[in-house]
DNA sequence: TTATCTGCAAAGCATTTGCAATAGT
DNA sequence: ACTATTGCAAATGCTTTGCAGATAA
Protein backbone atom coordinates (compact mmCIF):
# COMPACT_ATOMS: atom_id res chain seq x y z
CA UNK A 1 0.00 0.00 0.00
CA UNK A 2 1.13 3.38 -0.34
CA UNK A 3 2.85 5.05 2.21
CA UNK A 4 1.94 8.81 3.82
CA UNK A 5 5.34 10.00 4.34
CA UNK A 6 5.98 13.68 5.34
CA UNK A 7 8.38 13.71 1.79
CA UNK A 8 5.24 13.14 -0.15
CA UNK A 9 3.81 15.67 1.58
CA UNK A 10 6.64 18.51 0.82
CA UNK A 11 6.24 17.67 -2.78
CA UNK A 12 2.43 17.88 -2.81
CA UNK A 13 2.40 21.51 -0.84
CA UNK A 14 5.39 22.71 -2.68
CA UNK A 15 3.56 21.93 -6.36
CA UNK A 16 0.51 23.40 -4.25
CA UNK A 17 2.13 26.42 -3.69
CA UNK A 18 3.47 27.32 -7.38
CA UNK A 19 1.43 28.57 -9.92
CA UNK A 20 2.73 27.59 -12.83
CA UNK A 21 4.55 24.56 -13.99
CA UNK A 22 7.59 23.35 -12.08
CA UNK A 23 10.52 21.15 -12.99
CA UNK A 24 11.41 18.44 -10.77
CA UNK A 25 15.10 19.78 -10.28
CA UNK A 26 13.50 23.32 -9.28
CA UNK A 27 11.24 22.30 -6.73
CA UNK A 28 13.65 20.01 -5.44
CA UNK A 29 15.90 23.17 -5.17
CA UNK A 30 13.41 25.31 -3.47
CA UNK A 31 12.41 22.82 -0.70
CA UNK A 32 16.20 22.62 -0.05
CA UNK A 33 16.19 26.27 0.06
CA UNK A 34 13.64 26.57 2.53
CA UNK A 35 15.09 23.82 4.91
CA UNK A 36 14.40 20.44 3.65
CA UNK A 37 16.56 17.73 3.52
CA UNK A 38 14.63 15.44 0.75
CA UNK A 39 16.86 13.93 -1.70
CA UNK A 40 16.06 15.01 -5.63
CA UNK A 41 15.26 11.22 -6.44
CA UNK A 42 12.96 11.08 -4.19
CA UNK A 43 11.72 14.63 -5.82
CA UNK A 44 11.43 12.73 -9.28
CA UNK A 45 9.48 9.75 -7.06
CA UNK A 46 6.99 11.26 -6.02
CA UNK A 47 6.09 14.06 -9.10
CA UNK A 48 5.98 11.09 -10.83
CA UNK A 49 3.51 9.33 -8.43
CA UNK A 50 1.38 12.51 -8.33
CA UNK A 51 1.29 12.67 -12.14
CA UNK A 52 0.21 9.33 -12.16
CA UNK A 53 -2.64 9.75 -9.91
CA UNK A 54 -3.80 12.26 -11.42
CA UNK A 55 -3.00 15.08 -8.93
CA UNK A 56 -0.44 16.82 -10.89
CA UNK A 57 -0.51 17.76 -14.78
CA UNK A 58 2.47 17.50 -16.62
CA UNK A 59 3.99 18.55 -19.63
CA UNK A 60 7.62 18.46 -22.08
CA UNK A 61 9.42 21.41 -22.50
CA UNK A 62 12.91 21.23 -24.04
CA UNK A 63 13.51 17.89 -22.79
CA UNK A 64 12.80 18.82 -19.00
CA UNK A 65 9.75 17.40 -17.57
CA UNK A 66 7.27 20.31 -16.36
CA UNK A 67 4.54 19.56 -13.14
CA UNK A 68 1.88 22.04 -11.86
CA UNK A 69 -0.68 20.41 -9.25
CA UNK A 70 -4.36 20.26 -10.53
CA UNK A 71 -7.59 19.32 -9.07
CA UNK A 72 -7.81 15.08 -8.95
CA UNK A 73 -9.99 14.23 -11.97
CA UNK A 74 -10.45 17.44 -13.77
CA UNK A 75 -8.98 17.47 -16.83
CA UNK A 76 -7.70 21.30 -18.20
CA UNK A 77 -5.41 22.59 -20.57
CA UNK A 78 -2.94 25.45 -20.30
CA UNK A 79 -2.08 28.98 -22.16
CA UNK A 80 1.11 29.66 -21.60
CA UNK A 81 3.01 32.47 -21.57
CA UNK A 82 6.85 32.13 -23.58
CA UNK A 83 8.33 35.31 -21.76
CA UNK A 84 7.12 35.04 -18.51
CA UNK A 85 5.75 30.96 -18.06
CA UNK A 86 2.32 32.72 -16.56
CA UNK A 87 -0.12 30.44 -16.77
CA UNK A 88 -3.74 30.09 -17.45
CA UNK A 89 -5.73 27.37 -17.04
CA UNK A 90 -8.42 26.81 -20.32
CA UNK A 91 -11.41 25.27 -20.65
CA UNK A 92 -11.47 23.48 -24.09
CA UNK A 93 -15.18 21.15 -24.09
CA UNK A 94 -14.64 21.66 -27.79
CA UNK A 95 -11.63 19.84 -28.01
CA UNK A 96 -11.95 17.08 -25.99
CA UNK A 97 -14.92 16.42 -28.05
CA UNK A 98 -12.78 16.70 -31.15
CA UNK A 99 -10.07 14.87 -29.78
CA UNK A 100 -12.34 11.59 -29.03
CA UNK A 101 -14.07 11.93 -32.87
CA UNK A 102 -10.72 12.58 -34.64
CA UNK A 103 -9.12 9.33 -32.62
CA UNK A 104 -12.40 7.21 -33.36
CA UNK A 105 -12.62 8.22 -36.72
CA UNK A 106 -9.05 6.55 -37.56
CA UNK A 107 -10.50 3.27 -35.47
CA UNK A 108 -8.10 4.26 -32.38
CA UNK A 109 -9.13 3.52 -28.71
CA UNK A 110 -8.38 4.84 -25.57
CA UNK A 111 -7.17 8.57 -26.78
CA UNK A 112 -5.39 11.06 -24.68
CA UNK A 113 -4.13 14.13 -25.70
CA UNK A 114 -1.47 17.10 -25.43
CA UNK A 115 -3.19 20.48 -26.23
CA UNK A 116 -1.01 23.61 -24.84
CA UNK A 117 -0.89 26.94 -26.45
CA UNK A 118 1.67 29.16 -26.09
CA UNK A 119 1.79 32.60 -26.63
CA UNK A 120 3.12 35.83 -25.16
CA UNK A 121 0.98 37.58 -22.84
CA UNK A 122 0.22 41.05 -22.62
CA UNK A 123 3.14 42.43 -20.50
CA UNK A 124 5.57 40.18 -22.17
CA UNK A 125 4.62 41.15 -25.63
CA UNK A 126 4.82 44.54 -23.89
CA UNK A 127 8.35 44.22 -23.26
CA UNK A 128 9.90 43.24 -26.34
CA UNK A 129 7.85 46.03 -28.65
CA UNK A 130 9.66 48.21 -25.93
CA UNK A 131 13.28 46.79 -24.61
CA UNK A 132 13.98 49.71 -22.41
CA UNK A 133 11.02 51.35 -21.17
CA UNK A 134 10.86 55.06 -19.30
CA UNK B 1 25.27 32.34 -44.98
CA UNK B 2 23.88 28.22 -45.08
CA UNK B 3 25.81 26.32 -46.87
CA UNK B 4 25.08 23.46 -48.70
CA UNK B 5 26.63 20.03 -47.51
CA UNK B 6 25.72 16.48 -48.47
CA UNK B 7 25.32 15.60 -45.06
CA UNK B 8 22.18 18.13 -44.88
CA UNK B 9 20.67 16.84 -48.12
CA UNK B 10 21.15 13.37 -46.69
CA UNK B 11 19.22 14.22 -43.32
CA UNK B 12 16.69 15.86 -44.99
CA UNK B 13 16.33 12.68 -47.67
CA UNK B 14 16.34 10.56 -44.93
CA UNK B 15 13.30 12.13 -43.06
CA UNK B 16 11.13 12.32 -46.28
CA UNK B 17 11.82 8.81 -46.77
CA UNK B 18 10.50 7.92 -43.15
CA UNK B 19 6.60 8.30 -42.73
CA UNK B 20 6.48 8.61 -39.31
CA UNK B 21 7.85 10.66 -36.22
CA UNK B 22 11.87 9.40 -35.81
CA UNK B 23 14.29 10.42 -32.96
CA UNK B 24 17.80 11.78 -34.10
CA UNK B 25 19.54 8.33 -32.86
CA UNK B 26 17.57 6.44 -35.38
CA UNK B 27 17.63 8.87 -38.18
CA UNK B 28 21.36 8.29 -37.38
CA UNK B 29 21.20 4.78 -37.38
CA UNK B 30 19.57 3.89 -40.52
CA UNK B 31 21.97 6.45 -42.24
CA UNK B 32 25.01 4.74 -41.20
CA UNK B 33 23.46 1.41 -42.36
CA UNK B 34 22.89 2.96 -45.28
CA UNK B 35 26.34 3.49 -45.94
CA UNK B 36 26.98 6.62 -45.21
CA UNK B 37 29.71 8.10 -42.64
CA UNK B 38 27.62 11.07 -41.25
CA UNK B 39 28.34 11.93 -37.77
CA UNK B 40 25.67 11.33 -35.07
CA UNK B 41 26.04 15.40 -33.80
CA UNK B 42 25.90 16.49 -37.56
CA UNK B 43 22.54 14.65 -37.58
CA UNK B 44 21.36 16.65 -34.54
CA UNK B 45 22.02 19.74 -35.89
CA UNK B 46 20.82 19.28 -39.55
CA UNK B 47 17.49 18.30 -37.63
CA UNK B 48 17.45 21.31 -35.40
CA UNK B 49 18.27 23.39 -38.54
CA UNK B 50 15.28 21.56 -40.37
CA UNK B 51 13.06 22.18 -37.57
CA UNK B 52 14.01 25.87 -37.19
CA UNK B 53 13.79 26.28 -40.82
CA UNK B 54 9.57 24.87 -40.37
CA UNK B 55 11.02 21.87 -42.59
CA UNK B 56 10.30 19.54 -39.94
CA UNK B 57 7.91 19.18 -37.32
CA UNK B 58 9.34 17.75 -33.48
CA UNK B 59 8.02 16.72 -30.80
CA UNK B 60 9.06 15.08 -27.09
CA UNK B 61 8.08 11.58 -26.32
CA UNK B 62 10.36 9.65 -23.60
CA UNK B 63 12.71 12.51 -23.17
CA UNK B 64 13.59 12.28 -26.54
CA UNK B 65 12.73 14.49 -29.77
CA UNK B 66 11.38 13.17 -32.26
CA UNK B 67 10.69 14.88 -35.99
CA UNK B 68 8.86 14.17 -39.22
CA UNK B 69 9.33 15.69 -42.60
CA UNK B 70 6.46 18.53 -43.22
CA UNK B 71 5.65 20.62 -46.37
CA UNK B 72 7.33 24.32 -45.08
CA UNK B 73 4.18 26.69 -43.86
CA UNK B 74 1.83 24.15 -43.79
CA UNK B 75 0.82 23.27 -40.13
CA UNK B 76 -1.19 20.33 -39.21
CA UNK B 77 -0.93 17.72 -36.09
CA UNK B 78 -1.05 13.88 -35.56
CA UNK B 79 -2.35 11.09 -34.13
CA UNK B 80 0.28 8.71 -32.76
CA UNK B 81 -0.40 5.41 -32.22
CA UNK B 82 1.14 4.48 -28.69
CA UNK B 83 1.72 1.09 -29.34
CA UNK B 84 3.65 0.96 -32.86
CA UNK B 85 4.04 4.67 -33.79
CA UNK B 86 1.84 4.70 -36.56
CA UNK B 87 1.19 8.17 -37.60
CA UNK B 88 -1.83 9.96 -39.34
CA UNK B 89 -2.10 13.32 -40.25
CA UNK B 90 -5.08 15.36 -39.32
CA UNK B 91 -6.60 18.55 -40.21
CA UNK B 92 -7.51 20.41 -37.39
CA UNK B 93 -9.38 23.85 -38.62
CA UNK B 94 -11.48 24.35 -35.80
CA UNK B 95 -8.98 23.16 -33.08
CA UNK B 96 -6.49 25.96 -34.94
CA UNK B 97 -9.55 28.67 -34.07
CA UNK B 98 -10.38 27.76 -30.76
CA UNK B 99 -6.40 28.25 -30.15
CA UNK B 100 -6.61 31.87 -31.55
CA UNK B 101 -9.72 33.05 -29.79
CA UNK B 102 -9.08 31.68 -26.87
CA UNK B 103 -5.37 32.98 -26.74
CA UNK B 104 -7.00 37.03 -27.95
CA UNK B 105 -9.45 36.57 -25.07
CA UNK B 106 -6.51 36.48 -22.12
CA UNK B 107 -4.86 39.01 -24.13
CA UNK B 108 -2.22 36.77 -25.33
CA UNK B 109 -0.22 37.59 -29.16
CA UNK B 110 1.65 35.48 -31.39
CA UNK B 111 -0.01 31.80 -30.44
CA UNK B 112 1.16 28.79 -30.87
CA UNK B 113 -0.16 25.78 -30.19
CA UNK B 114 0.74 21.87 -29.84
CA UNK B 115 -1.77 19.43 -30.36
CA UNK B 116 -0.86 16.36 -30.42
CA UNK B 117 -3.98 12.80 -29.96
CA UNK B 118 -2.23 9.67 -28.62
CA UNK B 119 -4.09 6.44 -28.80
CA UNK B 120 -3.78 2.77 -29.57
CA UNK B 121 -4.53 2.07 -33.68
CA UNK B 122 -7.16 -0.62 -34.22
CA UNK B 123 -4.13 -3.28 -35.11
CA UNK B 124 -2.37 -2.51 -31.60
CA UNK B 125 -5.77 -2.93 -29.40
CA UNK B 126 -6.25 -5.91 -31.01
CA UNK B 127 -3.10 -7.00 -29.58
CA UNK B 128 -3.26 -6.36 -26.35
CA UNK B 129 -6.79 -7.88 -26.32
CA UNK B 130 -5.11 -11.13 -27.49
CA UNK B 131 -1.77 -10.80 -26.31
CA UNK B 132 -0.51 -14.35 -28.38
CA UNK B 133 -2.71 -14.62 -30.92
CA UNK B 134 -3.10 -18.09 -33.08
C1' DT C 1 40.92 32.29 -49.37
C1' DT C 2 38.06 31.92 -45.47
C1' DA C 3 34.15 31.44 -42.75
C1' DT C 4 31.16 27.71 -42.00
C1' DC C 5 30.42 22.82 -41.37
C1' DT C 6 31.81 18.18 -39.94
C1' DG C 7 33.29 14.37 -36.85
C1' DC C 8 34.88 12.82 -32.96
C1' DA C 9 35.11 12.43 -28.23
C1' DA C 10 34.30 14.68 -24.15
C1' DA C 11 31.15 17.07 -21.47
C1' DG C 12 26.41 18.31 -19.78
C1' DC C 13 21.73 17.48 -18.14
C1' DA C 14 17.62 15.45 -16.67
C1' DT C 15 16.16 11.25 -15.14
C1' DT C 16 16.52 6.41 -13.38
C1' DT C 17 18.25 2.72 -10.63
C1' DG C 18 20.78 -0.28 -7.12
C1' DC C 19 21.19 -0.80 -2.52
C1' DA C 20 21.72 -0.28 2.40
C1' DA C 21 19.52 2.41 5.87
C1' DT C 22 15.15 4.33 7.47
C1' DA C 23 10.58 4.70 8.90
C1' DG C 24 5.39 3.90 8.11
C1' DT C 25 1.79 0.54 9.39
C1' DA D 1 8.27 -7.38 12.41
C1' DC D 2 7.53 -6.46 7.69
C1' DT D 3 8.00 -3.95 3.69
C1' DA D 4 7.55 0.35 1.13
C1' DT D 5 10.25 4.45 0.90
C1' DT D 6 14.33 7.21 1.21
C1' DG D 7 18.91 9.17 0.03
C1' DC D 8 22.96 8.79 -2.03
C1' DA D 9 25.85 7.89 -5.79
C1' DA D 10 26.61 5.60 -9.84
C1' DA D 11 24.68 4.66 -14.16
C1' DT D 12 21.90 5.73 -18.27
C1' DG D 13 20.54 7.95 -22.38
C1' DC D 14 19.78 11.96 -25.14
C1' DT D 15 21.78 16.03 -26.61
C1' DT D 16 25.34 19.70 -26.89
C1' DT D 17 29.94 21.48 -27.33
C1' DG D 18 35.06 22.29 -28.13
C1' DC D 19 38.22 21.95 -31.39
C1' DA D 20 41.12 20.62 -35.38
C1' DG D 21 40.65 19.41 -39.96
C1' DA D 22 37.69 19.47 -44.14
C1' DT D 23 34.93 21.99 -47.43
C1' DA D 24 31.50 25.01 -49.80
C1' DA D 25 31.43 29.64 -51.65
Amino acid sequence: MKRNTWQREAVRAALADNDGFVSAQALHASLREGGSSIGLATVYRALADLAEEGEADSLQQDGEALYRACTPGSHHHHLICRGCGLTVEIEADAVEQWARDVAAAHGFTRPEHVVDVFGLCAACAELQANPSPS
